[in-house]
DNA sequence: GTCTATAGTCGGATAGAC
DNA sequence: GTCTATCCGACTATAGAC
């Protein structure tokens, strides 16, 4: 696996290089302002490996997209899987529906907001919800649709409300919370005087979100003893 | 006023035209998409006019923004006049505070997500948080700023909190509810089948969002004699 | 102050050698 | 499968007539 050390330099597994920047690059710049000499730049690859691999610039932009929808479900697959396992054994209860429900949140809030790579990520998403394009089926169907029926599912559990409707709205009101904070980086940092959030930001950030969330689905401060 | 109709049509006033035009153009494609041709052709004015009147597309872009955060700035104003008045006679009450602040959550609720034109508006506000231009200054001391602090202020009234950072990441997160709504429509209308929301779906949100913010701040359902 | 014509730039995709 | 060279198209901005 080693390369030349000559200087064309091949660049065996083009395909990957390329959907690693291609990530990196339409992140940080949006699809029209990043151009393809950029990413094979990035991913130090020939530009015509785009079009010869991905049949161009916007069918790489969909696999990028693909791509990161699967990095998500990664993240979140622990909480789904213990989920489906503990409903196998019979329906939730509320306190164990919230301590889900929480999880999933603080997840989301970690990788969202926290981490490096995933505000970079979530810019993507929210950037195809602001104008849609061919990529935004990925998202809805393999990462809001599923999202937003999880939480509202949960939020019915946790919190004994059983209108679907409002449970829908209430979900995406929650979920936008936590979006909030991603998009409003820009105007916290200036405004809070920060630069970027720290470990102690997103520990706050955490914190309010879910008391906002446990409190707006109306649940008292001294649940988990109740409802068994 | 009266134009000629004859064909070439001088098109007085074209500056204001292109503002126009430039707010509906940049707001449904955003910056890079939308070319100075659209924008030209929608106003029904020479593209010369662009470099001539702004010195470019840039210009051009600034100038709508501007003109959006005016048009918010006019919307919310009948409320912020009205609280400082009431402040000149003494403190707020929190009930008064909060009345206050559903006032301009529902205001921005009716126009960011409700109207025809605010949507539209809205994405260029928040576009501008993902990939800040030159034109984010403008956005952030005339509209966030104010706004969250505004928001903060009200809320610590209302609850009684004291804590400056604790007020201000509430404050966004409740900022972000409303334009949770925004961001999510085109997911909203696919999950619940809607094309676009109804006065109905506008009321439904209003009713969740300052149900949640009543509940995240802390207030009790009897609240409105306390405090007194 | 408004227009036409054009210059100058750049991005994406293709052809074809290796 | 990777590379170089090149083409085509589109956009912004400018020059200069009216």
């Amino acid at each position: 696996m080693v390369q030349k050390e000559n200087s064309p330099a091949p660049a065996a597994n083009a395909r990957e290089r390329l959907i690693e920047a291609a990530m990196d690059i339409f992140g940080q710049y949006g699809f029209d302002i990043a151009t393809t000499r950029m990413i094979a730049a990035a991913a130090e690859v020939n530009i015509a490996s785009i079009p010869y691999y991905f049949s161009g610039k916007e069918g790489l932009y969909q696999a990028a997209v693909s791509h990161i929808v699967g990095l998500i479900e990664e993240r979140l697959s622990p909480v789904v899987k213990e989920i489906g396992e503990r409903s196998l054994k019979g329906p939730l209860f509320p306190d164990e529906a919230l301590s889900f429900l929480e999880a999933i949140l603080g997840t989301l809030i970690e990788y969202m907001v926290g981490s490096t790579d995933g505000p970079r990520f979530a810019r993507i998403i929210l950037r195809e919800h602001l104008f849609p394009s061919s990529a935004y089926d990925i998202i809805f169907s393999r990462m809001m649709e599923p999202m937003v029926h999880g939480i509202s599912t949960l939020i019915g559990l946790a919190s004994g409300e059983t209108a679907p409707r409002l449970l829908k709205l209430r979900a995406v009101a929650v979920v936008g919370q936590v979006m909030a904070f991603r998009i409003a980086r820009e105007a916290m940092v200036r405004g809070l005087g920060m630069e970027g959030y720290s470990q102690t930001e997103v520990a706050e950030i955490k914190e309010v979100v879910l008391e906002h969330t446990r409190r707006a689905v109306g649940i008292p401060a001294d649940f988990g003893k109740q409802g068994r």
